[in-house]
DNA sequence: TCATTTACGCTACTGTAGTAGCGTAAATGA
DNA sequence: TCATTTACGCTACTACAGTAGCGTAAATGA
């Protein structure tokens, strides 16, 4: 597909440099400190041929986070409390790859910085938000395979809730990083999966036989 | 305390009528719509003085929708699964109030709209980060007493983690508005509660007794 | 009364996102 | 070869957030 189409080609050095240009800005100076006449210039690239690729300053940062995240699948080692543990953990190192871009490195750092631009292109711009819903469902649609499948083995009950039990893992971790500023880590998501797996209910104790 | 001091008095009436103003315009129109120049004119002051008292835009859309927020206790009914409901139905609906913000009637909305732009104001501005992370300590505060309360009633287990609890649920709802797009009501609180309360993990059958 | 202090209005300015319009470069198809 | 199509660069522009500086208004304290 994609035959040689009629006009003059775009030049695939553009995208190259524009997002390296823009990634080193982004991560360097965070998502304020991106401008895109100053993209344009250390890039060599006008700035309405900028403009022509991505519509918006949103778009653009989009398209530089995206590369920047590789999108793995899920381990299923059939120990659903452990698979959960590391589905959690990969969230959260994705979401703190993102944290500390553009703050000076030293201090402790419990800004939402880029993700919280990210969420709010997402909101500001239809396509962005539908790409970014499009992740999730994808994302989301893995999640639920491999809790139905522990569903199967007998591990969660039976009229098991999957759907919010998902809403509860991955809703925390961005709760944390995008509200309340707790640092998400491996320990959390420990606690994390433990607790929606325990639940929090007191179980009756079970009198002894007699 | 707040004696009359040196120079010329604030003009009360500034505040009332810009924060009218600015309200008109972000439920209207939309965070992008609030321009400060037209705020300006149409409240009838100057530009220079409204930056005198909110320093960004941003500031000026955290004082207005803080003026729309009535942030009443929460109820303790003695049934924890109620009370969580409850407590989970009012931020529900204090999301949902914010989230139709700017955009035309009629087709169902699944924005984040200012919403998103409130937290990313958080994330921008430091003050206005620790003003959202107070408002949420508070709310937090009283809803672990909620929790300790029932704890101690035996009705949640006793090793309870409840700080993950809230995570869970609040989360879930910040989640469903600012990254999936999914609604949050009455019938999704309960889901909620239910699934953290209950917990995911099947419970093994006790063997009547020989 | 008069200096001081603080608030307000006004004009003018900078910086940045985003757009309009034009000329030109590089490809294809006839 | 030449018209067509698409990409690129350039200049100039609008809109809006935010700032600087100045003059003036309204209060207090001496």
């Amino acid at each position: 597909m994609n035959q040689a189409r009629r006009g003059r080609p775009r030049d695939a050095q553009v995208d190259e440099r524009v997002l390296r240009t823009a990634a080193g800005l982004l991560l360097e100076r965070g998502y304020n400190g991106l401008s895109i006449d100053e993209v344009a210039e250390r890039a060599g690239v006008a700035k309405t041929t900028l403009y022509r690729r991505w519509p918006t300053k949103d778009h653009l940062a989009v398209a530089v986070v995206a590369r920047l995240q590789d999108d793995d699948g899920i381990d299923d080692t059939g120990d659903i409390r452990r698979d959960l543990t590391d589905y959690m953990e990969k969230i959260a190192d994705a979401l703190n790859r993102m944290r500390s871009a553009g703050r000076t490195a030293g201090r402790d750092d419990r800004s939402a910085g880029v993700v919280a631009e990210l969420v709010a292109a997402g909101a500001r711009h239809d396509d962005i938000g539908e790409m970014g819903r499009q992740v999730y469902a994808r994302r989301n649609a893995l999640a639920l395979g491999l809790i139905e499948r522990a569903r199967l083995r007998g591990e969660l009950r039976a009229d098991l809730d999957a759907a919010v039990l998902l809403d509860q893992l991955a809703g925390a971790l961005y709760y944390r990083v995008l509200v309340t500023g707790a640092p998400v880590d491996r320990a959390y998501a420990e606690r994390l999966v433990a607790a929606a797996l325990d639940g929090a209910m007191n179980r009756k104790e079970i009198p002894p036989c007699p």
